[in-house]
DNA sequence: TCAGAGACTGACCGATCGGTCAGATCAGTG
DNA sequence: CACTGATCTGACCGATCGGTCAGTCTCTGA
């Protein structure tokens, strides 16, 4: 049973990304990943420190295309703009990385109080505030959180969807229901 | 610590109310619930069969609301009709219950697979077929999608705004989103 | 007075979790 | 040949999980 290949790495990534994917990751044991890789646990701990680092390694090429997508929206000159970017931003974003996302299903809650994803709510904040046109209405507020909770929580349901027609659709849907700021 | 009063009953509804919308349902632990209560776990489970029979429980008004939403969409002449039936319907349904919806934030695809919500996963697809004004649209069926997961997924959050309030601005939402039925 | 029912407790169970550790295997290097 | 470092294993750890069980306490009605 010994692997001679040193590959290990990738082939423990690719497995937890599919196991996460379908049972998320509280629902994934270290177990269950050194399974569907075909090797024992204790090999899944010798290439990742511990069970986070994998989710970490598997998220941060999303996360470092979220920051910038941050820095980009608060360059913005006006609350238009701003959410114009923001609505184009995060389409790309999930279309992109719709497989990556759906590994947090349901538990962005307590994922994102872990130490890694520590920036990301405060991100996330600022996104719904570029969306809701910076306005304080609540119905704004509204708009915003349930269309950015939307897209996230479904984007990986669509991975029969090119890329094209799914950005097309997400993003024909922000134009239409996002309140346009007031000037 | 003996309690005279038979009302334990209720107070662990409560109590695990409070701890499933704080931690989720995973996350929460009979233990959890027992120390929230001031009672003994062995105390929960003498009231309650199992953890799965404390979530039915708290579950059931919502679900029954949701059943017979279903029937009255299913009544409809049209597609129009249902759309808008579907789209006023699970409003209400999301504000009324918006604490109840949000115990099972980010675990709808694993508890959809227990016994007790068999139904509510064609519900939800009949739910959405509707929204969608029964059209094979990939779009039309994405945009009712992200509506309704975001609704879901958020409705809890909003515990501050009235009822009036939150269910016209999402309807006012869902009315600028929704694709218009073909016919 | 006392039997019995309802309410509840503490101790315990097997399973599973994330994680540790000593050692085995093997390729490369001098 | 000896040695080293990378890779990997099986056994094990303490903690926690949902759930069981025998027995205790209190109240009530005959």
């Amino acid at each position: 049973m010994a692997r001679t290949t040193p590959q290990t790495h990738g082939e423990i990534l690719a497995a937890a990304a599919r196991r996460f994917a379908a049972t998320g990751y509280r629902g994934t044991s270290l177990q269950d990943i050194a399974t569907e890789v075909g090797c024992s646990k204790a090999a899944v701990l010798y290439h990742f420190a511990n069970k986070e680092a994998i989710l970490t390694a598997l998220m941060a090429p999303a996360i470092e295309v979220l920051r910038s997508l941050d820095d980009r929206i608060s360059a913005q000159p006006g609350p238009a703009a701003a959410q114009r970017v923001a609505a184009e931003g995060f389409v790309d974003l999930a279309v992109r990385f719709r497989s990556e996302i759906a590994l947090l299903r349901g538990e962005f809650p307590e994922l994102l109080q872990q130490p890694v994803f520590a920036h990301i709510q405060q991100i996330s904040e600022r996104l719904i505030d570029a969306l809701a046109g910076q306005s304080a209405r609540a119905s704004a507020r509204i708009t915003a959180l349930v269309l950015l909770a939307g897209i996230a929580e479904t984007c990986g349901e669509f991975a029969d969807v090119p890329d094209q027609e799914l950005g097309d659709a997400l993003l024909a849907l922000l134009r239409r229901a996002l309140e346009p700021p007031v000037h």
